[in-house]
DNA sequence: TGAATGATTTACT
DNA sequence: GTAAATCATTCAA
C-alpha cells in the first residue's frame, strides 16, 4: 500500500468537496508504539462562521479556534465532555474557519495497537466507530491541536474510490432545526464501522 | 472569579 | 431505554 501524505492542495478546497472526498482515504498515525492505518468512512462538514453548529459560529475567534483560522491541511483537535477528543481537517483557506471532522474509520493495519489503547479486542465494531472512539485508537490528543497533515505523524492518503451517502450531522441538536437537518454527513454506506446509519436514506 | 455546558461514550436498569 | 462521567472553554458579573 502506497502511503504517501495527500498534497495541501486537497485540503485547500470547498469544506464540502473535502469531507466528500475524504470518505475512502486513509488516515495514518505515527506514534513510538508505531503506525496505525485506518480507512476513514464518516466525516461531517461544519462552515462557520455562518454556520450555527459550529465553533467558529459567528467568527468566534479564541484560542481554541484560533487553528481553524490558520491555513489548511492542519489538525484541529478539541476536547468535549471531559473526556473525549475529536480531530478535524481545516480546510479551504486563511481567514475562512471551515472544518471537516472524522467520525469514523475501518481499521486497516495496527489492529492490535488500536486493541490495546481501546481496551478491547481488535474485532469489535466499537474500536473505532465514533469520533472520540477513533481518537483514542489513533492516541490523537489536544497535543496534536495545529499540527500539519501532510507529514507524520498524521495524515491521510489515498485510498480506493467507493459510494458515498450522505446524512445529516450528529449532535447538534442545539443548532436548531435549520442547521441539524442539512445533509453535511458523508459516509461510506457499505462499511459497519459507520457510527449512525439512522437519518440517511439506507437502513440498517 | 464563578457557573453552565458540550461535534460523546459507557454502563446500568 | 436512560443516566452518569468529567473538565476545558466560554460567557457573564
Amino acid at each position: 500500500m502506497d502511503l504517501r501524505p495527500l498534497p495541501r492542495a486537497f485540503y485547500a478546497r470547498p469544506v464540502l468537496s473535502v469531507a466528500r472526498d475524504c470518505i475512502g482515504k486513509h488516515l495514518v498515525r505515527d506514534t513510538a508504539d508505531g503506525r496505525v492505518v485506518g480507512r476513514i468512512v464518516e466525516a461531517e462538514a461544519y462552515r462557520g462562521p455562518e454556520d450555527r453548529a459550529a465553533h467558529s459560529f459567528g467568527g468566534r475567534r479564541t484560542a481554541r479556534t484560533e487553528v481553524m483560522y490558520g491555513p489548511p491541511g492542519h489538525a484541529y483537535v478539541f476536547f468535549v465532555y471531559g473526556l473525549h477528543h475529536h480531530v478535524n481537517l481545516v480546510t479551504t483557506e486563511i481567514d475562512k474557519p471551515h472544518a471537516v471532522l472524522l467520525r469514523a474509520v475501518e481499521p486497516v493495519a495496527g489492529l492490535e495497537l488500536m486493541a490495546e489503547r481501546r481496551g478491547m479486542p481488535a474485532t469489535r465494531r466499537e474500536l473505532t466507530n465514533g469520533p472520540g472512539k477513533l481518537c483514542e485508537a489513533f492516541a490523537i490528543d489536544r497535543r496534536d491541536n495545529g499540527i500539519d497533515l501532510t507529514s507524520a505523524p498524521l495524515f491521510l492518503s489515498d485510498g480506493a474510490v467507493c459510494k458515498v451517502a450522505r446524512a445529516t450531522r450528529v449532535g447538534i441538536d442545539y443548532a436548531g432545526a435549520v442547521w441539524a437537518a442539512r445533509p453535511w454527513r458523508f459516509f461510506d454506506p457499505a462499511s459497519r464501522y459507520v457510527s449512525k446509519s439512522a437519518g440517511a436514506r439506507s437502513r440498517r
